[in-house]
DNA sequence: CGTTCCTTTCTACGAGGGGTAGAATCGAGT
DNA sequence: ACTCGATTCTACCCCTCGTAGAAAGGAACG
């Protein structure tokens, strides 16, 4: 995914397995691993020719405010618990929220 | 957690188990994911005599907030992950964030 | 003091996921 | 028909989780 979001177009699995060159992976690992974030929705692919295209489903900030999200759903009282979030940030970004929030 | 979380005061194992009586669960069982929820520090435990008490090391809403928080480390500009995460939730939890902010 | 009973610790097993990759297959160009 | 890159299928190892049995520690009780 690091890959794919550094990215600003769709990839190949050669691309990706080039951009982690220093991990020297095998093909089919780049591929299997591809396959599995398919599977989770995390990335989408489209047929081109031979080969595929790989992108990410998601921007990575999508991504991470749906995490936050899926943890938030995890307390019986959203209110009470996005209370506590605020309580956990720097105060930096209590600002930038309530800037956001104008 | 869910059954420690519940509780306003210390649990021991077996109160847990009677907790989850439903499932009908050894003993051990019970102690098992105790000690492993200990590893994770997701709870404490205190001896008393022959046994022990657990209580959970945070609020629930505590450690939502702290997932949460988690979830924005992945992110490499966790202002705009703080925006998209702005975006992804009801108008009135947005609301409910204004009014906590203030 | 030995037996009993509760609590804990240690160990284990099966299922499932993630990292890794070989074997086989598919498909287009030479 | 043959080659070569891309894909799929299958597999292995390791870790975590849900579950629990076996064994040990220790207090109470007859």
């Amino acid at each position: 995914m690091e890959v794919l979001w550094a990215a600003d177009h769709e990839l190949t699995a050669r691309d990706v397995q080039e951009a982690l060159s220093a991990r020297d992976l095998a093909t089919t690992t780049v591929l299997t691993v591809l396959g599995r974030l398919e599977r989770k929705q995390l990335v989408r692919r489209t047929r081109d020719g031979r080969a595929h295209h790989y992108r990410p489903t998601a921007s990575r900030e999508d991504h991470v405010a749906e995490l936050m999200n899926d943890a938030l759903d995890g307390a019986p009282d959203r209110g009470a618990a996005l209370a506590r979030f605020l309580g956990s940030i720097p105060r930096e970004e209590r600002a930038r929220l309530r800037d956001l929030l104008d």
